[in-house]
RNA sequence: GGGGGUGUAACUCAGCGGUAGAGUAUCUGCCUUUUAAGCAGAGAGUCGACGGUUCAAAUCCGUCCACCCUCACCA
C-alpha cells in the first residue's frame, strides 16, 4: 500500500474495524424520508407529532461528550443537528458513530426535538453509515456573531479550490451559490428564446473546417475517418446552414473552443449562446439583447440595476446605441470617418499603437477603439457599426461600403457580445472569406478559412438574417460580482500538477 | 512573453541563517444537552523541486514548477 499519511491511515483503519463489526461501510440502500430543508419548514409540527424521520447527508460537525454526541448533518438543502444518545441508540450502534469521521456519509433515524440550549435537532433512533470517507476535509468553522456568521478557517487556497472544486463547493457557500446562479441565468435564457419561439438545436463540436470568429482552434483527429478535424470556435456557420434549411429562429447553449491566451477573462473552453433569426437584422438583435438581460436580471435577481462592487450599472432599456467611430470621436477627438489609413497610421504611432501585420483602416479602427473606448463603456453599450475590414461574416451598412451592420455589447468595460445583420450574399461572402484567407497567409493565424460547404448552402438562398452571441461566463461574472471568469466554471483549465 | 507576489502539518497561517511553530483538525483519557463544546495529554512536516553559498539554509543566491496580480498579446 502507498505512504500514508498519519491522517489517512487512522481513516482506513476506522474503515476495518466497521469491517470487522460487519457493518457495510458503502451500502448500496439508503433511506431517506426527508430533505433537511423539510424539516426545518415544518420544525413545530415535526417537533409536536414526533413522527419518525430519516435524514441522509454528509456528518459536517462532530461534539462529542462521552456516551453523547452532537453532530451536524449537512444535505443539499442544509443542516441540521443530530443528537445521538448511548441510550437512545444502543451499545453496538453507539461503537458505530464511535467510528464516525467528519465526512461521513450517515443516514440517520429518530425524531425531531428542541435541545435544553434551544437548538432543532434530531434525537437518533439509529445512525447508519452510507459511505466512508478516507480523507480529512478540510474544516471550516462558524459561529453567529450579532446574526451574522463569522468563519473561524477556510479553504481559501485559491489553486486548491480551483483544483478541487468539489471541496471548494462544499466548504464555500459562495462559491457553490455562484454555480447555482449560473443555472438560474441559462435557465432564464433559455425560458426567454423558447418564450419567443426559439428552437433549441445542437450542431457539431467536431468540424471540419472551423470558423464563424477570429481565433485559433484546437486540432484533433478522427482515426476511422483519417482526418483531422477542430473543435468549433464559433456556433455561427452552422446555424446559417439552418436558416437556409428553413428554420427562422434557432438558438443554441454550447462551448466553444479557442487556442488562444488565458487571463481572467478568457478560458481555453467558455459558454456561448447564439441565436439567429431570419427576417430581422442587428436592430432587432440590439432589442433582443436588451430583452434577454433584462429578463435574467429580472427573473433570477428581480432587479434592473446590477451592483458590480460598487459600480451600479442600470440595464433599464434603452441601452446607448453609438457607432465606433463616434465613439473614438468622442473619446480621442480622432476621427476616422475617412478610412484614410496614412492619417490613421500617424495616429496610431503617436500614441503608440503596434500596428499588426496585413492592418489595414478598419483593423486600426478596432484597435483605437480597444485602446481608448472600452473600457469607458460602463453602462450598457451596444457599439455599432464595425469596419468591414473586421467583419468578414456581417452585411455591409448602406450607405458606407468600409462599414457593417454589427454591434457588440460592452458592459463594465467588458465584452458581452457581438452581432451582425449576417451576410447572405453569397458571392460577396466568397470575396470576404477569399480576402480572410490572404491575411492568413501574410500571417493572420486567426483569420477565417473559406469554407467551400458554408458557401454553398449561402448559394441556394439564406433570408435576411439576424445573429447574436453573448459570452455565458462573462454574463455570470457580471451577475455574480466576480472579476475571475475561474470562479464560474466549474472546472478550469489548469496545467496539470506535476 | 515582461514586471511583482505567493508556495511551511489535513486547513489557515507565523517563523526569514543556529534543535520546525501556533490555531483548527486528528489521536488518547475524562465528560449523558453540546454548538468555534470543555479540560488534560499526544502524534503529525521532503518548509514546492533541484542545485549552490555556509561550520550550519525553511531562511541567503541560482534554476525550474505551480498559482495569483499586473502589463503586453488575444474577437
Amino acid at each position: 500500500m502507498e505512504n500514508l499519511n498519519q491522517l489517512l491511515a487512522i481513516r482506513r483503519q476506522k474503515l476495518q474495524k466497521l469491517k470487522e463489526l460487519e457493518i457495510d461501510p458503502y451500502p448500496n440502500r439508503s433511506k431517506r424520508s426527508h430533505k433537511i430543508k423539510n424539516l426545518w419548514e415544518n420544525k413545530d409540527k415535526f417537533v409536536e407529532s414526533e413522527q419518525k424521520t430519516v435524514i441522509t447527508g454528509r456528518l459536517t460537525g462532530m461534539r462529542r461528550q462521552g456516551k453523547v454526541g452532537f453532530g451536524n448533518i449537512s444535505d443539499e438543502s442544509g443542516r441540521i443537528q443530530i443528537f445521538v444518545r448511548k441510550d437512545n441508540v444502543g451499545e453496538d450502534n453507539y461503537e458505530v458513530f464511535k467510528l464516525l469521521d467528519l465526512g461521513d456519509f450517515v443516514q440517520v433515524e429518530g425524531n425531531c426535538f428542541i435541545t435544553k440550549m434551544g437548538e432543532y435537532s434530531i434525537r437518533a433512533k439509529e445512525v447508519t453509515i452510507l459511505g466512508k470517507s478516507l480523507r480529512p476535509l478540510p474544516t471550516v468553522k462558524e459561529k453567529e456573531v450579532d446574526g451574522k456568521k463569522q468563519r473561524f478557517d477556510e479553504f481559501s487556497d485559491i489553486e486548491l479550490r480551483y483544483r478541487k472544486r468539489y471541496l471548494d463547493l462544499l466548504l464555500n457557500p459562495e462559491s457553490r451559490d455562484n454555480f447555482i446562479i449560473r443555472a438560474r441565468i441559462i435557465r432564464e435564457i433559455r425560458n426567454f428564446l423558447n418564450s419567443r419561439d426559439f428552437i433549441e438545436v445542437e450542431t457539431p463540436i467536431l468540424q471540419p473546417l472551423y470558423g464563424g470568429a477570429h481565433a485559433r482552434p484546437f486540432t484533433t483527429h478522427h482515426n476511422t475517418l483519417d482526418i483531422d478535424l477542430y473543435l468549433r470556435i464559433a456556433l455561427e456557420l452552422y446555424h446559417k446552414r439552418l436558416i437556409v434549411g428553413g428554420f427562422e429562429r434557432v438558438f443554441e447553449i454550447g462551448k466553444n473552443f479557442r487556442n488562444e491566451g488565458m487571463d481572467r477573462t478568457h478560458n481555453p473552453e467558455f459558454s456561448m449562446v447564439e441565436l439567429y433569426q431570419a427576417y430581422a437584422d442587428y436592430n432587432d438583435m440590439m432589442d433582443i439583447t436588451e430583452d434577454m438581460i433584462l429578463h435574467i436580471a429580472k427573473e433570477v435577481f428581480g432587479s434592473e440595476k446590477i451592483n458590480f462592487h460598487g459600480t451600479e450599472i442600470l440595464l433599464k432599456k434603452p441601452w446607448q446605441r453609438t457607432s465606433m467611430l463616434d465613439l473614438i470621436k468622442e473619446e480621442t477627438g480622432f476621427d476616422a470617418s475617412d478610412f484614410d489609413f496614412e492619417k490613421i497610421k500617424v495616429f496610431c504611432d503617436e500614441h503608440k499603437i503596434e500596428i499588426p501585420p496585413a492592418a489595414g483602416p478598419g483593423k486600426l479602427i478596432e484597435e483605437i477603439f480597444g485602446r481608448f473606448v472600452e473600457s469607458k463603456l460602463i453602462q450598457p453599450t451596444f457599439v455599432i457599426d464595425f469596419p468591414k475590414e473586421v467583419s468578414p461574416l456581417a452585411k455591409e451598412k448602406p450607405g458606407n461600403p468600409e462599414l457593417t451592420e454589427r454591434f457588440e455589447l460592452f458592459i463594465n468595460g467588458n465584452e458581452y457580445g457581438n452581432a451582425f445583420t449576417e451576410l447572405n450574399d453569397p458571392l460577396d461572402q466568397r470575396e470576404r472569406l477569399e480576402a480572410q484567407a490572404k491575411l492568413r497567409e501574410l500571417g493572420d493565424a486567426e483569420a477565417n478559412v473559406v469554407d467551400e460547404d458554408f458557401l454553398e448552402a449561402l448559394e441556394y438562398g439564406m433570408p435576411p438574417t439576424g445573429g447574436l452571441g453573448i459570452g455565458i461566463d462573462r454574463l455570470v461574472m457580471l451577475f455574480t460580482g466576480n472579476t475571475s471568469i475561474k470562479e464560474v466554471i466549474f472546472f478550469p483549465q489548469m496545467k496539470p500538477e506535476m
